[in-house]
RNA sequence: GGGCGAUUAGCUCAGUUGGUUAGAGCACUGCGUUUACACCGCAGGUGUCGGGAGUUCGAAUCUCUCAUCGCCCA
C-alpha cells in the first residue's frame, strides 16, 4: 500500500491541529459510565474561569494528560473531567475594576444588576482557558465540562451546606474575622499572607485616674487606641499590683477604662502593660470576653474610622488616622518614645493590603468531626501523597485547624441558602429550594467562600446528591494532580467533603507538582509578569516539545527553575525522533515491510542487544510512571532513543540496508520497527501529536490510532549476555575512534588495525568484522595471539585486547606516553582501593558474594590492563 | 520560634531500596557536511557529592551536628 512520505522538516503546528480535530471527531475522549471496563478518573483542578494558561498549568495538565492517555491505552475507561471555577473574590475584583472604568460604582447596583455584569464578563472571558487546554492537547471529556456556578453544581453546593447545617456543623457567629478592606469581605485564615515589615513601636503614657501616675503601653498600631477599653497587666507582676482595679483616662478620647489583670500578659515583654482593644485584636478579643469588656468597633468596612471615634478622626483612613493620633498624643505630652520595630503583618492575598481584625457576623463550619477521617486517610495510607513529605504539612494544619469562616460579603458566588422571616428575624429557613412563601422571607446576602464551593468538586461534577451513573462509575477518582500551595484550601477539604458525603475518599493518590520559578528564584506568576505565555512557547518549539521539555525538567517534589532554553532539549528530541523515523521510512520498501514479524532465532547480536535495551527501557519507563517519576520516565525514553537506538542501532542498520543481504535487511527492518513503535507508544502520553502523526506512517496495516493502541509492557526480550558482548564491541569502536581523533586522522580516512588477543576473543571479533570496519572506519584487520606491534602505531588497550593502529608519521609519541602514564596512575589508584577492600576480613565476611566477586574481577581486569599498558609504554620509550 | 526542603562539573540539574571507575543537558575545546537529523555526528577536559562527626565491611545515599539558601506555619 502506498503511503506518503514524511516531510523533510517537522512542522508541529499543522499536525497538532489536524490530530486534535481527528481525536475529537472520533470521540476518543468521552468516557462511558455504562462500560464494563475499569474506570480511571481524574478531575481537573478547575482553573479560574476568567484565567489564562500559565506555564504552571502546562506542567500540571500535561501530567494529568499523561496519566489519562496511559490509562486509556491500558484499556481502562479513562475519564478526565474538566471545568472551571468561579473564583469569587478574584473575579468580583476584576468586574468591579471594569465597572469603575465605565464610571459605575458597585454600591449603586442591585445584586441582580451586578450579577448581570459579572455573567457577561464570564461569557466574554470564560472560554479562553478551556481553548488553551485543548491546544495543549488535553484529552478531557469535554462533554462533562463543568462550571462551579452551573445550576447543577450550585444545587450540589447548597445541598452540602444544608446537610451540614442540619447536622449542626454550620453555625452563625458574631466574631472577629480576617477582613479585607478592599473587597470588603471576610476572608479565611488561609487567604492571609504574612509579611515581615519594618514598622515602629510607639510607647504611650496613659494617666491613671485620680493619680499623677501613668502607665506606659506599647503599640504598633496607634490608631487602635481609639477603641481601647482596658489596660492589662499580669496578675503576678509586682510593679502593677497597686493599680489593678483602678481606671485610666484614655488620652484624646477621655473614656475611663479599667486596669485588669490577665495571665495572657507577658511581664517580660515591653513594659509589661498592654492596651486592650477587644474589637480589633484576636488576643484582646479573648481578654474582652474573659473580663466582660466593652467591644468598640472603630472602623467602617473599608477600614476608615467610623462614628465611634472623636469627630476629628471620623472618615480618616487607618493610615491617616495613625499619623494624626501620634501627632496629637505627642502634642499632649503622652508620647514616651518611638522605636524601630520589625513586625509581621497579615496581608489579604487578593486585595494586597493589610487585613483588619474586624467584628462581624459570619457563618462558620465546625471542623473537629470533619478532620478525623481526613487525618486517618493520609496517616493510614488510604490516600498517598507524592512526594510523601507533604503529609506532615497536611497533618500539622489539620491538627491546628480552627472553625472555617465560610461566608463572604460578595455577590459573585453561591448565595447562602438561608432565609430570615420578615416579621421575626430569629425565624430562619435553611434549604436548597428556599421557603414556599418566599415573599415573606429575605435571603442571607452573603455568598460562600469559593473553596466551600469547590471542596465538593469530585462529586459536584456529577449530579450529586442524585446517585447518577456518572457518580457511581467515576467516584472515587484515582489521582489528583495539583500544586502544594492549595493543600489546605482544596485538597484537605475535598478529602473531608468526599468522606462526609460519600463515605469514600475522593482519590487514591495525590501528586503535588513542582512550583515553577524564574532564574532568580521568583515564582512564575502572571502578576509578576515573569511567566512566558505558553502559546508563544508552543509556537516557537511545538507543543509536544514544550510538554516533553517541561516533564523532563520537573523532578518529583522539587521546585524548578524554568527557562525557555531548557525547552530546547524537548524540541531537539522531537526533531531527532522525526528524523530517525524518516531514515527508517526511506529504507522500508512500500510493500508489506511494515507487517514484518521479528524472528528472534534469526537475529544477530546487535538486534538482540537493542531489543534487550528496549526491554529494559520499557520496564524502567513503566516503573517510573507507576511511582509518578515523570522526569525519569522521560529521561529513560530519551536516553534509549538517542543513545542506543539512534547513535548505535541506526548506524548498524545502515550496514544491513546497504549490505545487499535482503534477509538481513528485513530482520533489521522488523527490529527497528519494533523499537520505533514501542517508543512511539510510550512517548504518546508525553507528546501526543507527533507520535500520532508518526504512528500513521509506522503503525501496522489497519492498526488503530495510537491514542487507543495497546500500552507497552515488558515482553521477555531481556538478554544480558548480548548486552555484555555488544558493550565489548562498542568499547572497541569508541577506543579506536578516540585514538584516531587524538592522532588527527581525518574522519573520512580508513585505517588498518592489528589486534593482539586470545583465541576466544579472535573468534568473537571475526564474527563482527563488518560492524567494526564500518563503525570504526577500518579497512584491514589483522588478528591473532602472536601478531606484533607494527612500527609507528598508536596503541589502545580495550577489553584485554591490544589494538594497534599503524599511523605512519602521524603518531604523537609524547601524547601517547602521557596518556598511558595517566592511565597507569588511575589504575594504580583503583587497584589500591580494591586492595584495601579485599584485605579487609570483615568485607570478605560480610559483604554479599556478588560484591566481593565483582571486586575480584575488577582487580583481575585492571591488572591485565596495567600489565599491557606497562609493556606498551616500554615499547615507545 | 516550629516544620519542610535544598546544597553533586563553569551553569541548570538527575542519581529509586547503602555496593557505579559518580551521570545528563547546556556551555567549552578539537575534528567533521559519511545519502535520518547542524534542532546533527565523532572525540575530549572538568567533581574532597556544603563542613564536621557517627553507624556500617562499605555512605552522594542512613543518623547527628553546624553553615548557607528557599518555602510553609505561628
Amino acid at each position: 500500500m502506498y503511503r506518503e512520505k514524511l516531510k523533510k522538516i517537522y512542522d508541529p503546528a499543522s499536525i497538532e491541529r489536524k490530530w486534535y480535530k481527528h481525536w475529537m471527531e472520533k470521540d476518543y475522549f468521552s468516557a462511558d459510565p455504562k462500560t464494563e471496563k475499569k474506570p480511571y478518573t481524574i478531575v481537573i483542578p478547575p482553573p479560574n474561569v476568567t484565567g489564562m494558561l500559565t506555564v504552571g498549568h502546562v506542567l500540571n495538565n500535561t501530567i494529568q494528560d499523561i496519566l489519562i492517555r496511559k490509562a486509556r491505552m491500558e484499556g481502562k475507561e479513562a475519564c478526565w473531567i474538566p471545568g472551571t471555577d468561579h473564583a469569587s473574590i478574584a473575579t468580583e475584583t476584576k468586574v468591579v475594576e471594569m465597572l469603575k472604568e465605565k464610571g459605575i460604582d458597585k454600591q449603586d447596583l442591585s445584586r441582580e444588576e451586578f450579577l448581570k455584569y459579572a455573567w457577561d464578563w464570564k461569557e466574554k472571558y470564560g472560554g479562553i482557558i478551556i481553548k488553551q487546554l485543548k491546544r495543549l492537547g488535553c484529552s478531557c471529556d469535554w462533554n462533562r465540562e463543568r462550571f462551579t456556578m452551573d445550576d447543577g453544581y450550585t444545587k450540589s453546593v447548597l445541598t452540602a451546606f444544608v446537610k451540614l447545617y442540619e447536622k449542626g456543623y454550620i453555625y452563625k457567629g458574631h466574631r472577629l474575622v480576617n477582613w479585607c478592606p478592599v473587597s470588603k469581605s471576610a476572608i479565611s485564615d488561609e487567604e492571609v499572607v504574612h509579611k515581615e515589615k519594618n514598622g515602629s513601636l510607639w510607647y504611650f503614657r496613659y494617666p491613671v485616674k485620680g493619680s499623677s501616675e501613668c502607665v506606659v503601653v506599647a503599640t504598633t498600631r496607634p490608631e487602635t487606641m481609639l477603641g481601647d477599653t482596658a489596660v492589662a497587666v499580669n496578675p503576678d507582676d509586682d510593679r502593677y499590683q497597686h493599680l489593678i482595679g483602678e481606671y485610666i483616662v484614655l488620652p484624646i478620647v477621655g473614656r475611663e477604662i479599667p486596669i485588669i489583670a490577665d495571665k495572657y500578659v507577658d511581664p517580660q515583654f515591653g513594659t509589661g502593660c498592654v492596651k486592650v482593644t477587644p474589637a480589633h485584636d484576636p488576643n484582646d478579643f479573648q481578654m474582652g470576653e474573659r473580663h466582660n469588656l466593652k467591644f468598640i468597633n472603630i472602623m467602617n468596612d473599608d477600614a476608615s474610622m467610623n462614628s465611634n471615634v472623636p469627630d476629628k478622626y471620623i472618615g480618616l483612613s487607618r493610615e491617616h488616622a495613625r499619623k494624626e493620633i501620634v501627632k496629637d498624643i505627642e502634642k499632649k505630652g503622652f508620647l514616651e518614645k518611638r522605636e524601630d520595630y520589625q513586625t509581621k503583618i497579615g496581608f489579604s492575598e487578593r486585595g494586597q493590603v493589610p487585613i483588619e481584625f474586624y467584628m462581624s457576623e459570619q457563618w462558620f463550619m465546625k471542623m473537629d468531626e470533619l478532620i478525623k477521617p481526613a487525618m486517618d486517610a493520609v496517616n493510614k495510607k488510604k490516600i498517598n501523597f507524592y512526594p510523601k513529605h507533604w503529609s506532615k504539612t497536611y497533618n500539622h494544619w489539620l491538627s491546628n485547624i480552627k472553625d472555617w469562616c465560610i461566608s463572604r460579603q460578595l455577590l459573585w458566588g453561591h448565595q447562602i441558602p438561608v432565609w430570615y422571616h420578615k416579621d421575626d428575624k430569629s425565624k430562619i429557613h435553611v434549604s436548597v429550594k428556599g421557603p414556599l412563601d418566599s415573599k415573606n422571607w429575605i435571603r442571607d446576602t452573603d455568598v460562600l467562600d469559593t473553596w466551600a464551593s469547590s471542596w465538593i468538586w469530585p462529586i459536584g461534577v456529577h449530579a450529586w446528591p442524585e446517585q447518577d451513573e456518572g457518580l457511581k462509575k467515576f467516584y472515587p477518582t484515582d489521582t489528583l494532580v495539583t500544586g502544594p500551595d492549595i493543600i489546605f484550601f482544596w485538597v484537605a477539604r475535598m478529602i473531608m467533603s468526599g468522606y462526609e458525603f460519600m463515605g469514600e475518599f475522593p482519590f487514591k493518590d495525590v501528586y503535588f507538582t513542582s512550583i515553577l520559578r524564574d532564574n532568580t528564584g521568583q515564582k512564575l506568576s502572571k502578576s509578576l509578569g515573569n511567566s512566558p505565555d505558553p502559546f508563544d512557547l508552543f509556537d516557537e518549539y511545538g507543543t509536544d516539545a514544550v510538554r516533553f521539555g517541561v516533564m523532563l525538567m520537573a523532578p518529583q517534589g522539587l521546585d524548578v527553575l524554568f527557562s525557555k532554553e531548557r525547552l530546547e532539549i524537548g524540541r531537539n528530541f522531537m526533531n531527532k525522533m522525526w528524523n530517525a523515523c524518516r531514515f527508517l521510512q526511506i529504507n522500508i520498501p512500500d510493500k508489506g515491510a511494515l507487517d514484518l514479524e521479528i524472528d528472534y532465532k534469526k537475529t544477530d547480536l546487535p538486534e538482540q542487544w537493542i531489543l534487550s535495551r528496549l526491554e529494559k527501557m520499557i520496564g524502567d519507563f513503566n516503573n517510573h510512571l507507576d511511582r509518578f517519576r515523570f522526569n525519569e520516565a522521560a529521561k529513560s525514553l530519551y536516553d534509549f532513543t538517542w543513545n542506543d537506538f539512534c547513535d548505535w542501532y541506526i548506524e548498524i542498520a545502515k550496514i544491513r540496508f546497504y549490505g545487499g543481504n535482503n534477509e538481513e535487511a528485513d530482520i533489521t527492518r522488523s527490529v527497528a520497527l519494533e523499537c520505533v513503535r514501542s517508543v512511539l507508544i510510550l512517548m504518546h502520553p508525553f507528546a501526543p501529536f507527533i507520535t500520532e502523526e508518526l504512528w500513521s506512517f509506522f503503525g501496522k496495516e489497519n492498526s488503530n490510532d495510537i491514542i487507543i493502541s495497546d500500552w507497552k509492557k515488558m515482553g521477555g526480550l531481556n538478554n544480558d549476555s548480548a548486552e555484555k558482548s555488544m558493550n565489548v564491541l562498542k568499547n572497541i569502536v569508541t577506543d579506536i575512534r578516540s585514538v584516531r581523533s587524538r592522532m588527527n586522522v581525518a574522519p573520512s580516512k580508513y585505517s588498518d588495525i592489528v589486534i593482539q588477543c586470545k583465541e576466544k576473543d579472535k573468534i568473537f571479533i571475526k564474527e563482527h568484522y563488518s560492524l567494526l570496519k564500518s563503525l570504526a572506519r577500518i579497512s584491514n584487520i589483522t588478528i591473532g595471539g602472536d601478531v606484533v606491534k607494527p612500527p609507528n602505531s598508536a596503541t589502545v588497550i580495550s577489553n584485554s585486547m591490544e589494538l594497534y593502529i599503524p599511523l605512519g608519521g602521524l603518531v604523537n609519541l609524547k601524547e601517547e606516553k602521557d596518556r598511558m602514564e595517566k592511565r597507569i596512575l588511575d589504575i594504580n589508584r583503583l587497584l589500591s582501593n580494591i586492595d584495601i577492600k579485599l584485605s579487609n576480613e570483615n568485607f570478605l565476611k560480610r559483604a554479599p558474594e556478588s560484591v566481593v566477586d565483582k571486586e575480584h574481577s575488577n582487580q583481575k581486569k585492571l591488572n591485565q590492563e596495567l600489565e599491557k599498558i606497562t609493556k606498551n609504554l616500554e615499547m615507545i620509550k
